[in-house]
DNA sequence: AAAGAGATGGTCT
DNA sequence: GACCATCTCTTTT
């Protein structure tokens, strides 16, 4: 994946990154190969000018690195308790990610049951703080190149193509720019 | 099956 | 001091 792939508007990666893998290792885990990957199946995209977005009062400590070279990696904490990952799209300072809301597992189950609790595999990583649970998010991971293959975190694309009509409509969790339907899923 | 509330802490006003 | 890009558990239909 070129890094070109991830300078373009949110909004026009956040459905082409579906169907692309997110790999997780662990490398301070005493046990040996603790490998964690997903299939990403919902994300949702953050722009300048929506007022949805941590970036859309200007730029501040927290949403630095959205404002960086895309595909590096913004991780906030959600409700003081969550970690949510982001890559970043677009040029630097256009303060723009998408979100990964979701992935299918493929890889390393054990390991997210084992970290989520062991619940049933469709509820692993079916929502934003769940896949930081499963895929170890920390503060650690905000900044980190998620197109360099020797990150502990970083996307791979498989050649499994996107889905041609993906299912589209409103992000959830926001109370601003709720209208605006930039939440993309598998179908 | 759906709805409600508490947890929990950084960030920004 | 208010507001969250959420999750889980409990209570109510």
């Amino acid at each position: 994946m070129d890094r070109a792939w991830f300078e373009r508007d949110a909004p026009v990666v956040a459905p082409e990154l579906l169907n692309k893998l997110l790999v997780a290792v662990s490398p301070d885990d005493p046990r040996h190969d603790r490998a964690v990957v997903g299939r990403i199946c919902e994300v949702e995209a953050y722009t300048r000018d929506d007022p949805a977005s941590h970036t859309f009062r200007g730029e501040t400590p927290r949403n630095r690195v959205m404002f960086g070279r895309a595909g590096h990696a913004y991780v906030y904490t959600s409700y003081g308790i969550h970690r949510c990952l982001n890559v970043v799209t677009g040029s630097i300072g256009d303060g723009q990610a998408v979100l990964i809301r979701a992935v299918v597992p493929v890889g390393g189950v054990a390991i997210m049951a084992e970290r989520r609790g062991h619940r049933v595999r469709r509820e692993l990583v079916d929502g934003p703080g769940k896949l930081g649970q499963a895929f170890a998010v920390t503060a650690d991971h905000n900044g980190m190149d998620l197109l360099d293959p020797a990150s502990t975190l970083r996307l791979v694309d498989d050649g499994t193509a996107p889905p041609p009509v993906p299912t589209r409509g409103p992000r959830v969790g926001i109370t601003k720019g709720v209208q605006t339907p930039w939440r993309f899923r598998v179908p």
